[in-house]
DNA sequence: CCCTGAAAGTGGCATATGCCACTAATTAGA
DNA sequence: TCTAATTAGTGGCATATGCCACTTTCAGGG
């Protein structure tokens, strides 16, 4: 077996994790793509959709990204009408965010896509080991990688 | 526990990698970045010293990454001087590239930091269980999500 | 040797993500 | 109550990634 014919194989926790993130990603946006949603779009569609207008601050808490980065991955979607902000009524400095009408149409549509990509990935690793897989992984954006120096109690 | 004190647990598996994908990078970039690369950039320095005066395509296939996005993500490591390139002497559509003086003493440099991530990462996951978790990333990587439809044999 | 089709990159355009510097709105204190 | 510290977002800037339309080279078939 040449070495050039599989992956980099890098002992890089990082750039594993990154090298497989790239192509489930393409998988799951070719196949949702039918909906005009990369995959990202649809996750943060859903996550909108099982939250009860929530803050952003609570989107990218649970999404485990950072807030302005959730801001300008939320542009498009309210830009095309998917996705509507409005302020919170008691903490002017809360703005929360709900699906519009065609958000919901748009993320059930997806839903139908999704779930093809999201079964087609079960039946090659198992829907066992797909379970293992995230388990593994929300263990891992679930970290705490103590802060650098310092802060500690007291 | 409150719910809102875990991640947003989705049953989707391309949102749970890229979640995992998100708290890593950005922990393994916090400990690399004193060299002044973000993780991306030291995986791709590092693939490209591993590599034989690599083709583009090669280092493309390798990290799974498509070739565009490769070349973007080369630029900012060729106008630093860490990576330089050239034309194939057999083929001059092939582009080669290689790690300046510079870009290795940069890699060696970085290497140190990400060991300590490196370890600090599989201190707390355990060795083990980090390398189960890139054998399984590295399945998902090489997986071959058929073609969409045709393309069937003869 | 010329023409056609495949192969390797490039550039443009759009989304994905982060960090930092700021602004606005709240809350904790004196 | 007026001010300092904190909290929630925004905007700008830079990298990360992909797809698509081209351009340049090669490899073949006549």
């Amino acid at each position: 077996m040449t070495k050039t014919a599989m992956p980099g194989f890098s002992p890089c926790n990082n750039a594993t994790l990154r090298r497989a993130a790239r192509k489930l990603g393409r998988f799951y946006d070719d196949v949702i793509s039918p909906s005009g949603l990369k995959g990202t779009q649809y996750g943060l569609l859903y996550q909108i959709y099982v939250s009860n207008e929530p803050a952003m601050g609570t989107i990218a808490e649970a999404m485990v990204m950072d807030l302005s980065a959730l801001g300008h991955t939320l542009k498009p979607l309210i830009r095309d009408g998917f996705v509507e902000a409005f302020a919170d009524k008691d903490d002017r400095r809360v703005k929360r965010v709900r699906l519009t009408r065609q958000g919901l149409a748009k993320l059930e549509e997806a839903t139908k896509l999704w779930s093809i990509a999201q079964q087609r990935f079960e039946t090659m690793v198992g829907t066992q080991r797909a379970a293992d897989l995230r388990a593994m992984l929300d263990e891992v954006a679930a970290l705490d990688y103590g802060p650098p120096e310092a802060a500690l109690p007291d």
